[in-house]
RNA sequence: GUCCCGUUAGCUCAGUGGUAGAGCAUUUGACUUUUAAUCAAAGGGUCAUGCGUUCGAGUCGCAUACGGGACACCA
């Protein structure tokens, strides 16, 4: 620590930089080795009836001292929860007991005491020793009012984990969902590989990535967009059912529900098609409701959701029917279908495709609405470059979106397996790239030399995991259900 | 990218163009079952940053930074 660096502490920070002058005085270490516990927090409050009188050690967080002459009271905090501390003098003697309130909120020691009950019911530990482990230098936010400021939140997310409770809670339910995710798939025979996040040409939706660059090679790399094109080409290695539970990045607009970096499954199954991926997706997100929050009947911010299988199911021009009265089975040509949507009051150009019309009218009349969980089948082929084309009907696919709250929650199609067909509609995205869309796919030559070798039937499925958890844990803001997520550097 | 809002003590927040406020936290003292402990006293501020308007700016204007929200872009 420089004298120069000191200068700039507030006068609160001074005063626990002096406190260690002193403990090392004492000869107290301000920062020392492990202490031998025998039990978390949480554990001796459950416990209490076999643990009443029975010596414990813990190791903790000071939360609140209390001090009253010749006792204190303390709140010791670990990761499981909070116990009461009480300290008297006739216990661990005058210089212990001295120092003892001298502790600052945020230190961290190691206990070890009588486990009992208060007069006022409050199960507490009788400190027989106590050692000092880790000094606290900051002064933690206020206990009342914990910590608002979402900057400083999403920042210094240590600080917000350790005054605001609830934080901590969403964050382990994300581990929970993630866990019964993994075991949902593993118990149907799904096998979790890990395909490159660094990709010589990113494929596998339409979006912009991230550029980076390897000095070794001299080459531009980019970050992933989606793992879909690499899973596939395992599915033709024979693997028959894969999955990849990772992260994705999109060069994209940040908002509560996007954030550059985001956690994506993506499950292939051979010999299967989309009404098995339906199947397979209700069926999972059920799984993991009730094996994490006990129900599949769920309240995401005041809207009652039920998660409950099986979902209703639509299909696109249904949905758009239910929604604006627009049929789209009737509509012949692309300036039928323009004028339809200006009917309602969509901009839309002029020179636009059938399909897309379709699919702008969905986006800006149907999505909101899909509260309850709902399919939304059969796709424009225009807009799924990598779906199979339907028989009964050419300008669809056999593609689905699951929507929840009125957002996307998966993509998932039966694949489209024929090499020849999967290179013109390479080349058609780049012709598109080159017309100045910027979100157009790439040629992948290898991707189509593989499916040239031959690939099953095969279905695959997206599930936005960073939504799913929002939905779960009843949280307003993707930055909510990630521990640190994006944001400018501070000055 | 556009628009709107926010930034005041460690934290949570008041603040009407005229001496910078509260609660909690902190420091000192009292107190051996308190728990938002209590009681008494004290200290604590580059009002985000910069430039203006004004006799005088936390307050009014402009710009910048960061954040939040909405829209746009976007699966």
């Amino acid at each position: 620590m420089t004298t120069e660096h000191v200068e700039d502490l507030n006068k609160l920070m001074i005063q626990r930089r002096q406190k260690i002058e002193e403990m090392q005085k004492m000869n107290i270490k301000p920062y020392g080795k492990k202490y031998k516990t025998s039990h978390h927090t949480a554990d001796i409050v459950e416990n209490f009836a076999d643990l009443e009188g029975e010596q414990v050690s813990l190791m903790g967080r000071i939360m609140a001292l209390r001090t009253h002459g010749k006792a204190s009271f303390a709140d010791l905090m670990d990761m499981k929860g909070r116990i009461q501390l009480y300290v008297k003098v006739d216990m661990v003697g005058e210089e212990k007991y001295n120092f003892f309130n001298t502790l600052d909120i945020g230190d961290i020691i190691g206990v070890s005491g009588i486990v009992f009950k208060t007069r006022s019911g409050q199960i507490s530990i009788r400190v027989e020793d106590f050692r000092f482990m880790s000094k606290s230098l900051r002064p933690l936010p206020e206990k009342w009012h914990g910590l608002k400021d979402k900057e400083t939140r999403y920042r210094q997310r240590y600080v917000d984990l350790i005054v605001n409770p609830e934080v901590k809670n969403t964050f382990e339910l994300r581990s929970k969902i993630i866990r019964e995710i993994r075991r949902f798939l593993e118990d149907r025979g799904f096998l979790e590989v890990e395909t490159p996040m660094m990709h010589p040409i990113p494929g596998g939706t339409s979006a912009r990535p991230f550029i980076t660059h390897h000095n070794t090679l001299d080459m531009d790399l980019y970050m992933r967009i989606a793992p879909e094109l690499y899973l596939k080409r395992l599915i033709v290695g024979g693997f028959e059912k894969v999955f990849e539970l990772n992260r994705n990045f999109r060069n994209e607009g940040m908002s509560y529900k996007h954030n550059p970096e985001f956690t994506m499954m993506e499950v292939y199954q051979a010999n299967a098609d989309y009404y098995d991926m339906m199947e397979l997706m209700e069926e999972m997100v059920a799984h993991v409701a009730e094996n994490t929050l006990g129900s599949t009947k769920i309240n995401y911010q005041g809207k009652d959701i039920d998660l409950t299988p099986p979902w209703r199911r639509l299909t696109m021009v249904e949905a758009v029917k239910e929604y604006t009265g627009i049929d789209f089975n009737q509509i012949e040509s692309d300036r039928e279908a323009v004028e339809a949507a200006r009917s309602i009051g969509l901009e839309v150009p002029s020179n636009t495709s059938k399909g897309r019309v379709l699919n702008n009218i969905f986006e800006e009349k149907v999505e909101g609405n899909l509260i309850q969980p709902t399919f939304i089948m059969n796709y424009p082929i225009e807009i799924s470059p990598l779906a199979a084309k339907m028989e009964e009907d050419p300008m669809f696919t056999y593609r689905f979106e699951a929507f929840i709250n009125g957002w996307e929650m998966c993509n998932a199609f039966t694949e489209l397996i024929d090499p020849i067909d999967q290179k013109e509609r390479f080349e058609e995205q780049v012709r598109q790239r080159a017309a100045g869309d910027e979100e157009a796919h790439m040629m992948d030559e290898d991707f189509v030399r593989a499916l040239e070798y031959g690939i099953p039937p095969t279905v695959g499925l997206g599930v936005g995991i960073d939504r799913l958890v929002m939905i779960l844990t009843d949280s307003p803001s993707i930055r909510d259900v990630i521990l640190f997520p994006t944001m400018r550097p501070e000055q």
